[in-house]
DNA sequence: CAATCGTCCTGCGGGC
DNA sequence: TGCCCGCAGGACGATT
């Protein structure tokens, strides 16, 4: 699953290998991924566009083209953006080929199909409430500490989902509100409203400490998540809690309990965590 | 009104 | 061993 980490590795990625290009033919084989408009509408206002710049918003990456159109991703759970030089063989659960000019290929492929696929225009963007009613993004000079405490006041239920709501941070998945809060020492069932100001910026620093950590060591591939060349991300062996149930926790040595939490499969240590 | 549930979907793991 | 059931999950809309 795809989170900040993982998208950003990808953008960067992209950035060397498909930034500059134009597209030269769209093979839309499935085309239940495309959202809001027709896959012949996709495919026609697509053709002989160039892809000017790959970007990140949370967990949405952005390709504007020439304008006013911005082709938009949303992983989800197994999505994945895979590269292939001219000739390459082909990745399993390909949706949708993208073929450049230089005949190099971009490959959308799903396996369980949730993810998202917008074609949206400059006024589109700022209208639709997709990318809109994001919040901040956790790695920005913007998101200061005291950022962080302004967008939990007032707020109330659990810590974990509310990490993971994305108007309240951009880009928190699943893997990363479990990881930073257990380096923060705090339960993931504990009630914002309640946190300390110490507590609060322990999170704080987890949060940006593990995100950074992660997009170094290119992502975790737990499920499906590959990077853009098809190869996994080398963060699973760093992380501290996640699919580690049973096993004995890396700060004090207790066995790592398992539990869902607003839906959720959540991972933490009843000790270390309060 | 905040919290939970259902929905989309398919690979895979547990259980017998 | 092999089959089958049900779980997993991001985000949104419906429901309680």
């Amino acid at each position: 699953m795809p989170e900040l980490p993982e998208v950003e590795t990808i953008r960067q990625d992209m950035i060397k290998k498909v930034k500059g290009k134009k597209i030269a033919k769209v093979e839309i084989r499935n085309g239940k991924n495309i959202r809001i408009i027709s896959p012949q509408e996709f495919e026609r206002r697509l053709k002989g566009k160039i892809i000017k710049d790959i970007k990140r918003r949370g967990k949405y990456l952005i390709l504007p083209l020439d304008p006013p159109d911005f082709l938009i991703f949303h992983l989800k759970l197994t999505g994945r953006l895979l590269f292939s030089p001219a000739g390459a063989k082909e990745p399993d659960y390909v949706r949708i080929v993208f073929t450049f000019t230089d005949n190099t290929r971009l490959f959308f492929a799903d396996i369980r199909g949730f993810a998202d696929i917008y074609l949206l225009t400059q006024n589109e963007m700022e209208t639709v409430p997709i990318i809109k009613n994001l919040g901040p993004e956790p790695l920005s000079p913007e998101f200061t500490l005291d950022k962080f405490k302004q967008r939990l006041k007032d707020k109330k239920g659990k810590i974990k989902p509310l990490l993971m709501n994305q108007s309240v941070i951009a880009g928190i998945g699943n893997i990363y509100s479990q990881e930073s809060l257990h380096r923060a020492g705090i339960h993931p069932e504990r009630n914002v409203s309640k946190l300390t100001d110490r507590e609060i910026e322990a999170i704080y620093r987890s949060l940006l400490e593990v995100l950074q950590e992660a997009i170094k060591y290119r992502g975790s591939s737990v499920d499906a998540y590959l990077d853009l060349d098809g190869k996994e991300g080398k963060y699973v062996p760093h992380l501290r809690v996640y699919g580690r149930e049973g096993k004995s926790c890396l700060r004090c040595g207790s066995p790592i309990k398992k539990k869902k939490i607003a839906g959720r499969g959540t991972y933490f240590c009843s000790k270390c965590q309060k």
